[in-house]
DNA sequence: TAAATTTATGCAATGGATTGCACAAATTAC
DNA sequence: GTAATTTGTGCAATCCATTGCATAAATTTA
C-alpha cells in the first residue's frame, strides 16, 4: 500500500558503482582527490537515481542548516511582506530556506522566537525589532552563538550586528523640499511619536529642508498623532481651528495623511490649491484614492534584498564580524495631493 | 574565540546520571517501560542542561520533519498574507515550521517548489494553485509520497486531496440580495474570466439571487473585465454608453469596483443614489475611500486556520486519506457605495 | 627494476535520537 | 525458597553524509 519511493542515498550510488559512500561523497563535493572518471560516473548515477543530499543529515553532521530566521512584527503588512519577498528572492537561489516569524510587536514573543531559532540552529537572523522591545539580551544571545544578526527597518543597539534602514532624514528632506518647490512656505508637520528614531529622523529632514531654503522653523507648526486615519483627522481639525496660516501639511504616515485629507475636504479646503498634503510610506491605497496622495516610497523589496546580501556577506566571510550599516534612499512619488499645477481632466 | 555553548544532548544527560542515552530517550518520550524515578531525574536534568531535541537528528531518524510547505502565488497580497497568518497561528503551537513559497503564478515555479519540498521531506503541502497551472502531475507526486495535500482558495482536481474554499456562490448571492434589498432591480454584473471557477460561482450566486426575487436574468447586463482599476473604468464606460437602464453594478473584484466608481463619478452619476456599487474581496482600501465600498469579506485568516486544521486532521489520522472539501461562508460588509439611505454628514 | 611519490579509494567514527532485542533486577506466585 | 513473571535498562544498529587516517594502486624518480 505504501508505495513511497525511497529517496536515493550516496550508498545507493556507491553500491551501484561498486565503490564506497565516502568516494561518492567526495565526488559529489568536487574534492580534488578524486579521479575524473569516478567523478563523472558518480555524477551520472546521481542524476539517474534522482539523488539529492539529505538536508537533515547535512545539518546534523555540520551543525549548519542553511536556514535563516526572518522576524517581522506582522507579515500581512504591505511593507513587511515586500521585505520578505526581497529576502526570499535573494536567498532562495543560494540554497537557503527562509523561516518567517511574526513578533506581533511583542517583546516576549520576540524572545521566544529567537530561542526557537537558536534551538533550530539557524545560520543567521534577520529581524525588524518589535515596537515594545526594551531589552536586548535575546539579541546578544544570537551574537554569542556567533551567528550573523541583521536588523532591517527598525534596529536595536547591539554590538557586532548589522543594519539596513531607510534614510528617513533624506525622506523627510525631499518631501519638504518638494512642497517648497511647489510654492509652499508654511508647512505643518504631523509626526508620530518623536521618541521613535524613524520619526525623529523624518522630522530632522523636514527641518533641514526648511533651513536650506531659509524658512524659519516654527514649532507651532508641529503636531503629534498616531499612525491612523482618525488621528489624522484630529490633527487636521487642530490645525484648522488654530489661527496659524498653513499652505501644506507633511504627514509622517500615509494613514495620517488620509485622515487629514478627509477632514480638509469636509471643511471645503481645496487640495492641493489651498493646502498641499504629503504622506510617508507609499501605501498601496495612496494611488487608489480619488485624490491620489503624494508619498515617500521606502522600497521594502530592496530593503529585503539588501539585508539578505549583508547576511550572505557575513557568511562568505566565515561569520567574521563585519558591521554593515546601510541606509537606503527613499523616493518621492508626486501625485494629486501636492501638485499645484494639477488640473482635473 | 569561538565560545559557542555546545547544545546539550541526551548523551550529556545520560552521563550526568550514569545511565544510557536509550534510557534518557525513553524517559523523554514518556515510554511506559521506564521507572517513575528515572523519568523524574531525566526530566530535571534536561531542564537544568537546557536540553532540546535536535530537529535534524529526529528528521534523519524518523523521516518526518515537522515542516510543512505553504505555497501561494504571492505573499505580499493582503489575501494571501492573511492566509499565511492563519496557517502559522494554527500550526506553530503544534510544533510545525511553516515553509512559505511563492509560485508567482508560474506553473514551472510551482513544480520546482514542489520538487524542493519533497526533497526536503516536508510532512505535508498546503497550496493555492497558480493561475497558469494546467497540469497536475506535480500534485500527484505529493499524493504518491503519501503526504497530506490541502488546496486553499484555488484548487486542482486531484484524488485524495482536500480543499478549503470560499463559498463564492453564496458570496455572489448575498451581494446581489443586498442590492435587491436596497431597491435595485436592474443589476449589472461585471465579471472576471468566467472560465475560472471562483468567478463562475460568483456569477451563479448572482443569478440565483435574481431568480429567488423573481427578477429575470438579462445577459445584456453581464460585462467582462480584468481585475484592475482600468478595466473597471472601461466596463463602466461601456455600461453608461449602452442604452440599458441600470441601478446597480455588482463587480466581481474590488479593483473593478473602484474603477467603476471613478468612472461613474467622472460622469456625474451619484453613488449610491443613481447607481449602487458592490465589490468583492474586501480589500483594505475599500474602507479608506472617500466613498467607502461595500464588499464581500472572504476571511483569509480563517481560511488559513481551516486549511491548517485539515492538515492536522490528516496527520492525526496517520496520513490516512480523508478528503475534506470545506466551503467557508463569506460575509457582506455594507458601506457607502450601496447604502441608499446613506446620508453624508 | 626497485624505491620514492603521488593519486585514488576504503575504513570507520561522527553528529543526535530512536527502538528491537537481550538480559538483569525486582516482584509475584506456588 | 525456588520458579515464573514483570519491569527497567543496556547494547547496538539505524537514519545519511562527511572526513581524518590508513592503504592500495599508479606514477615518477633514481
Amino acid at each position: 500500500m505504501n508505495n513511497l519511493k525511497k529517496k536515493a542515498t550516496i550508498y545507493d550510488i556507491a553500491s551501484k558503482l561498486n565503490i564506497t559512500a565516502a568516494t561518492v561523497s567526495r565526488a559529489l563535493n568536487d574534492s580534488e582527490l578524486i579521479s575524473k572518471k569516478t567523478k563523472k560516473m558518480v555524477l551520472e548515477s546521481a542524476h539517474e537515481l534522482k539523488y539529492f543530499k539529505n538536508r537533515h543529515a547535512l545539518a546534523l553532521k555540520s551543525g549548519r542548516t542553511n536556514q535563516i530566521g526572518l522576524v517581522v512584527p506582522f507579515i500581512n503588512r504591505h511593507f513587511f511582506s515586500n521585505i520578505i519577498m526581497g529576502v526570499e528572492e535573494e536567498l532562495y537561489p543560494k540554497g537557503y530556506q527562509v523561516m518567517i516569524f511574526q513578533s506581533n510587536e511583542s517583546e516576549k514573543k520576540e524572545q521566544d522566537i529567537i530561542d526557537a531559532l537558536l534551538k533550530n540552529q539557524v545560520d543567521g537572523v534577520l529581524i525588524s525589532v518589535s515596537k515594545t522591545t526594551r531589552t536586548k539580551n535575546h539579541f546578544n544571545k544570537i551574537i554569542e552563538n556567533n551567528l550573523p544578526l541583521i536588523f532591517f527597518d527598525r534596529k536595536a543597539d547591539v554590538d557586532n550586528s548589522s543594519s539596513v534602514e531607510t534614510d528617513d532624514e533624506f525622506g523627510g528632506k525631499i518631501a519638504t523640499q518638494h512642497l517648497i518647490d511647489q510654492g509652499c512656505s508654511h508647512i505643518a508637520y504631523v509626526s508620530v511619536d518623536l521618541n521613535l528614531s524613524i520619526y525623529k529622523n523624518r522630522f530632522k529632514g523636514y527641518k533641514v529642508a526648511l533651513e536650506a531654503n531659509n524658512i524659519d522653523f516654527d514649532s507651532d507648526l508641529v503636531f503629534q498623532a498616531n499612525s491612523d486615519v482618525i488621528s489624522g483627522r484630529k490633527a487636521a481639525r487642530q490645525i484648522l481651528s488654530s489661527d496659524i496660516k498653513i499652505d501644506a501639511i507633511f504627514c509622517s504616515s500615509d494613514y495620517i495623511a488620509l485622515g487629514v485629507i478627509h477632514e480638509l475636504k469636509d471643511n471645503n479646503v481645496n487640495i492641493p490649491e489651498d493646502i498641499s498634503v504629503v504622506g510617508f510610506s507609499n501605501e498601496p491605497f495612496t494611488e487608489l484614492l480619488d485624490l491620489t496622495l503624494t508619498s515617500i516610497e521606502q522600497n521594502p523589496y530592496e530593503m529585503g534584498k539588501s539585508a539578505a546580501r549583508v547576511f550572505l556577506d557575513q557568511v562568505n566571510a566565515n561569520n567574521a564580524i563585519i558591521e554593515h550599516a546601510i541606509k537606503l534612499k527613499p523616493k518621492l512619488y508626486v501625485r494629486d495631493s501636492s501638485l499645484k499645477s494639477f488640473q482635473k481632466t
